[in-house]
DNA sequence: CAAAACCTTACGGAAATCCGTAAGGTCTTA
DNA sequence: TAAGACCTTACGGATTTCCGTAAGGTTTTG
């Protein structure tokens, strides 16, 4: 089992709770920490000194205050720590269910679990840890259809890129030179059109208003 | 000080951190749920048998499991416990922080605390509880200003009800139908063209879409 | 390689939006 | 009651979105 795990989370209740989880399954030497930039730096710190953490329990939204971080999110700090610790465990741990972030997190990010806060959460923080541990990926069941379904997966970064700008208040045609100027094919606005009005069919949108409306609700933006 | 408290949060790690916080006020007498509807019944049968609780601690949202609620969400607890039982002392205790929802629970449903969660939650559940006891309102600093400011507090049922059509795919001509339809006045497509673009101004919005972007991240919609 | 499939781009027209102006109605106030 | 403020409604034109069609380029496939 691991030895030595980190838990990064604002809310010091819920560490709480994991921390009793980690003791049912003997697992003593367990650092806390609230801000995601003190989460790199124990782990990198540990690192060096040959003392590697072998799991890091992650939340994904951090409130943010006074103090500036460079790591805003888990997101990030998943990411960064994934391309420099490939060998180091994670498992976020967080109430967001949209499914294009589980996706993100386990394909993109490489994060070993993802399990969402609920009321079996700590059960399933158990299960996950024993998951990873066996070198396998844990996804909770409410979202665990994320990767494996043939659902909307066919929507790619440029996509989301034009419905943000839409959602900015650009218009179609300052979208197009938007692109153009950030050197991103395809950026004539007929495309961009194009590309739009094959958002609003797959999403049933009426018009670009309600498209926004739609993948906002989806958390897609 | 408080003697009988109920907490209402479906997730059971937080709950501990609250009861921690109640322990230290030397209240003993905590009940724990993790549904709305158990909220709800618990207080009920209390009030009953002449035992009523003092205070109810909830969050707002509840994941949705297989079991049916009819309350969904702690807003719906709160706005009928306040009618039913106005002497219950009622904190929000949330990571929600957008100021409309405070306005709301603390103005129209009148809810006595509202408490962000976040590094200070506990502490704030504490002077919240204090406040409270004291016959106070409490409200978390990073939202404090959802009262007193000036704010966009102008902004009515029918403006709202705009955004939302507007959100659900109608055009500004079928919104004035809809209108029409639904007795409500003004309905001519140039007034729903003059609100919606008194909206824009008053949000700093590029366009149609720009607005209800806007307005979805506030949570007005 | 050639055909097919696909994508990007351009163009044009219908519809919707955006944004003035103006007329007429309602409410407030002196 | 009369003036003023405010709101609703109508209308017209500029702009933008919506939705075809078509030409040219790239990638896939036999």
């Amino acid at each position: 089992m691991f030895s030595k795990v980190l838990i990064s989370d604002d809310l010091g209740s819920i560490n709480q709770g994991v921390r009793t989880v980690l003791d049912g399954l003997g697992i003593t030497n367990v650092t806390q920490v609230q801000y995601c930039d003190d989460a790199y730096l124990k782990i990198k710190s540990a690192y060096q000194n040959a003392e590697p953490f072998h799991l890091l329990i992650t939340d994904l939204s951090f409130k943010s205050d006074h103090r500036a971080q460079r790591y805003a999110s888990g997101e990030d700090l998943v990411k960064q720590l994934k391309q420099e610790y490939p060998d180091l465990k994670v498992i976020v741990y967080s109430v967001e269910d949209r499914l294009q972030k589980v996706r993100t997190l386990i394909q993109t990010h490489k994060a070993d679990a993802y399990v969402c806060k609920g009321r079996n959460g700590l059960k399933e923080i158990d299960a996950a840890i024993n998951t990873v541990y066996g070198g396998g990926i844990y996804i909770s069941q409410q979202v665990e259809h994320a990767l494996s379904s043939n659902s909307n997966l066919e929507i790619n970064d440029y996509d989301i890129e034009l419905l943000q700008q839409l959602s900015n208040g650009l218009s179609q045609d300052e979208i197009s030179n938007f692109l153009k100027s950030n050197a991103i094919a395809p950026s004539s606005l007929s495309s961009v059109e194009k590309h739009l009005n094959k958002l609003r069919i797959q999403f049933k949108a009426n018009n670009a208003i309600h498209l926004v409306a739609i993948v906002k609700d989806l958390g897609l933006i």
